[in-house]
DNA sequence: GCAGTCATGTGAATTTTTTAACAAGACAGA
DNA sequence: TCTGTCTTGTTAAAAAATTCACATGACTGC
């Protein structure tokens, strides 16, 4: 098929894929059908198919999907078959639980700097970074390749960290501070914050009690 | 309106609404419109007075809703215009990092016990509660009246958390692990994994580049 | 090599969600 | 009180996403 637009919930369920195939692929299972690997995922084995459909074909009729051979053609999709180098801005809890967060590496993405306006963690080192100022982002970006920006400052210092990002022509931002930013329309900005699942969480339980 | 079936997207921006609504206060806006708002949540004006209709009817024609009244009609809406008590099972990088976000009360959720199975775990304090084995859940559940577990061990110890908290009748479940979990089906369960936002984001870039 | 079984890929049908359009209600100023 | 201007709530239209259904291709065993 390999089309043009793609549903932005089809990106989410094949983030949701990778999770269960490599989890599969740990206890050994080599091949796997889309009716099995919909159950694993709670969704339609259709809209699994069609999900692939939109980048290619990786099945085998009759057969099912290589589940090792599946994990990297997704990878390759999405475009995560590479280290993707970022730049975080702020470095207070959220910040630093993001920095001990040794996943990052493994899953592609790799936090090569660590910035922060507070003059007291200026100079700090932590987990093998030293804490700079975002003034610095400018002249860093380019030097250390850095693509993609994670704001983590508290709310009323996001749109600042995120007009640094721009200036040092970063290609995409992730956003887990609680407040929305503006930045030019090319790049991609993703809204972080778990607090709507919980949200969620409690919308259904109070639904199921009346 | 007051409808049956509300769309799992429209909570999704409702938790928006509320983020946005908040700084709009902060800084002083008393009366907004659903156009004004629109532009500060990137949505369609008609999306978000057709997601208020579900509840119920909040504000002035002519005139737009009073900020304050709105948020306070959004909480009551989800259910979060309460404390929901919380159990975290695992307290390992993620879970610490939970433990020390001080925003859980403000947002309306209070963890009230940690859990973890590891023996050089259980007996210490961490933020004022002490870490003891889950199979405590089960007494401790109705005593400190806990209704929502956290999840936040590793992957495969996510089931096992998963039948404790079932066990100890929990009524809902947020996962932080990344895998996926069995319960029966009238207990909701959300998945955090906020790397699903860093994949859309190099699939963005990368969709851009070609 | 042929029959039977299985599971993919895809076009068509259905369902759901989003957007547009407008009638009805609220306020301000004269 | 009446007129004009706003902005909501809601119905209708459009768009998008999901599910169904099946023809097509692949492998197994005889």
């Amino acid at each position: 098929m390999k089309s043009e637009h793609i549903p932005k919930a089809t990106i989410g369920r094949l983030a949701v894929y990778i999770q269960v195939l490599e989890n599969l692929l740990r206890d050994g299972n080599d091949v796997i059908s889309s009716e099995k690997l919909a159950q694993a995922c709670s969704v339609n084995s259709s809209q699994i198919r069609k999900d692939l459909a939109y980048f290619g074909e990786f099945g085998v009729r009759g057969v099912g999907y290589y589940v090792q051979e599946l994990i990297t053609s997704i990878k390759q999709s999405l475009g995560i078959d590479r280290v993707w180098k970022c730049a975080l801005i702020g470095v207070g809890n959220m910040g630093s639980a993001l920095l001990r967060h040794h996943d990052f590496e493994r899953r592609g993405f790799k936090i090569c700097a660590a910035f922060d306006c507070d003059p007291d963690k200026i100079g700090l080192e932590f987990e093998g970074m030293e804490i700079v100022c975002p003034t610095h982002l400018r002249e860093q970006a380019p030097e250390l390749n850095l693509e993609i920006g994670i704001i983590a400052t508290p709310p009323d210092r996001a749109q600042r960290a995120a007009n640094h990002l721009v200036d040092a022509n970063i290609r995409g931002i992730i956003n887990f501070a609680p407040s929305r930013i503006n930045v030019p329309k090319h790049i991609p900005v993703e809204y972080v914050d778990f607090f709507d699942h919980l949200y969620a969480i409690a919308f259904q339980i109070t639904l199921g009690n009346d």
